[in-house]
DNA sequence: TATAAAGCATACCAATTGGTATGTACGAGA
DNA sequence: TCTCGTACATACCAATTGGTATGCTTTATA
């Protein structure tokens, strides 16, 4: 019934498996039962059920469901994201090329399972922020630290004369992330990886846009 | 401590109070619940203290939780979409000029509150679209219809030569309704109007780089 | 080897959940 | 006036929830 028992079949994978240690399954198995059920209705009782540890073990480790929750976004989903679109994108010389590269290599490696249950970061963002400062002052960290890097790239973009002068980079970091963001929802609705294709083209193209003429045709 | 007791605070106001009936207060009762906690968590009993109605009633109206949800979506956000994003659009000559002018109204409009609480479609979406197929598919027949109006409208501007000839409409529709959707999450775990605004200004310039050159200098 | 603490396991608990069974008030139609 | 269906109201229920109290091992340390 629950396909989501396996540890290794999506992409959203944050950890490693070997050596987790118990504290360590017990916050992968959060993780996914969060990312699958949300943090409200998130069971205790799947997590334990999922990893074959007791509730004595899970309240050793943390002293309540609320800190559990925090545990995994500062440690799992943070992580995540941080490997996954921060680091990436330090690499490449040209942010839009980055971007452009990190859109279609994430592309092809999701797969439906990823689809259908979207970015972990929405899914507590729409659930958690309005009602626990908690989660909304760890997710909006994580938000800042992906918009920030985005921005860092395209001010030197600027300055190596990469993409186009009118260009505001904490408004186009802002497009960027919020597109991406968006583009996972609308994905997930419609469990289409199509919706995420015909997103991800809109964004390169957008990005063709505002990258620098001259720029433009040296790489041709 | 809840301050969403109240009828008119917000902007994602789906019906009139008045001549509501106890069927109508009902749902709109649940709507507001629902946006605030998510569906799984959104409590009847609190859905019941909200209106003043008994579980007898509620259980008169509607056989069951989940159909009381369905109900939501169908008759109150699918409405809410229709009034506010299809509706408005068909107005305008130009659906760039159009919106440009519902980001910049709603914008306007919105108080914290809705900032807060973002899109009800996209927390139901989020939260909802994995582990049930009833809210799935209402889901996306709203999606679809913001999505497909927004396209009817560039393949008209296309034809009018309101647009650059090389975009295509479903692409750009797709990445109008991800922004729009994203920004509002971006919005909503910040709490703050400004990344709306940040993220509706670079929309509105993403806009105005698709808009054909002849067309850009006729306005001026 | 004695001891303390960390790492778990079992059993239990109050509170809340969605849901139901039964009863009642009332207005329309025959 | 009798009846029948609509529109509620009250009281109750099993199941699940997060959380706790109390135990037992194992491991590190002195």
């Amino acid at each position: 019934m629950n396909n989501l028992t396996d540890k290794n079949i999506y992409w959203w994978r944050p950890l490693d498996d070997r050596e987790l240690g118990t504290r360590g399954e017990i916050l992968f198995a959060a993780y996914k039962e969060i990312h699958w059920q949300g943090f409200q209705s998130a069971s205790l009782s799947n997590i334990l059920a999922r990893t074959g540890v007791t509730k004595g073990a899970l309240y050793h480790h943390f002293p309540n469901k609320t800190e559990l929750g925090y545990a995994v976004v500062d440690e799992v989903i943070s992580e995540h994201i941080r490997l996954s679109f921060v680091e990436p994108l330090l690499e490449f010389e040209n942010p839009i090329d980055g971007i452009i590269e990190l859109i279609q290599s994430s592309g092809d490696a999701f797969s439906m399972t990823d689809v259908e249950l979207g970015c972990p970061l929405t899914v507590l963002a729409q659930e958690m922020a309005p009602i626990d400062e908690g989660f909304r002052i760890r997710l909006i960290k994580i938000y800042d630290l992906w918009h920030q890097s985005i921005t860092d790239g395209f001010h030197l973009a600027l300055k190596n004369g990469q993409v186009r002068d009118d260009i505001d980079p904490d408004t186009v970091a802002m497009m960027i992330v919020a597109t991406m963001e968006g583009a996972m929802n609308a994905a997930k609705v419609a469990q289409s990886l199509d919706k995420l294709y015909l997103c991800g083209n809109g964004l390169i193209q957008y990005l063709e846009l505002i990258r620098k003429k001259q720029d433009k045709d040296k790489r041709i």
